[in-house]
DNA sequence: CAGAATCCTTCACGATACTG
DNA sequence: CAGTATCGTGAAGGATTCTG
């Protein structure tokens, strides 16, 4: 059998590699808030007091923050409605969409694993 | 038309939430040198110098406290092989096999949608 | 209403040196 | 070899206040 002379990762076989600019955007938008904002959006579009109230933990600074990062890079849309008193609806983009299932697959692993990362941990804990 | 009260997200009616336990363990499982050690150790058992030539940006401290954590969480398994000198094996658990597809999930959408990302960003600097 | 500005604390992470 | 200990820095994030 003849074998290639560095077995090469599956990963980087198939073109997938954890390149620094992966990362940094994987950690744009994964990161604290982006989860629970990404899934209001892809529910409905929302304003920025929508927003707060669907995620009461967040703060104002870090959701203008949070918004700011997915925007730049093309997962949410900014319109501002109207003026007096200002109006701002965020919407997901097209982009955005096609996030959601990569998203989902990882709180389907989150919810059907806990029980035995909890086991794990316990067991961690001697 | 009966609608139900309360337009429930396709996320909840599925039973999937983003609490704070799964943003948790989403967190420690995805932060930002984990992937790499996942990787790596998917493909076979490593030490922890064979890591640490496998991914030069990682400092000795970093790389035990991912270690760690993903100990911790059950996916990574530690074991000691020898002493002195000492030799310590890493291996991916079974648990940490499940984790395989959901992140190369995401690392597909990174690769594929980079370009769509890339020209939103040069949007965003206007 | 939707933020910007300011202050402050925490903590992740790197660099370096040391040890069983 | 596989860490631990210590120090230092920057960045993330919260609380609060102010504004067009």
């Amino acid at each position: 059998m003849p074998e290639t002379t560095h077995p090469r990762s599956r990963l980087s076989s198939e073109g997938l590699e954890i390149t620094a600019p992966h990362r940094e955007l994987l950690d744009q938008v994964l990161d604290k808030w982006s989860l629970q904002v990404l899934e209001e959006l892809c529910e409905r579009p929302s304003r920025f007091s929508d927003l707060r109230r669907a995620i009461p933990a967040v703060t104002g600074k870090s959701l203008t923050a949070t918004l700011r990062r997915l925007e730049r890079n093309g997962v949410v849309e900014r319109e501002v409605v109207s003026s007096r008193p200002v109006a701002v609806e965020y919407r997901i983009t097209v982009l955005g969409k096609t996030l959601r299932e990569p998203i989902e697959a990882l709180l389907r692993w989150s919810t059907e694993h806990m029980p035995a990362v909890e086991a794990a941990r316990d067991r961690f804990e001697e």
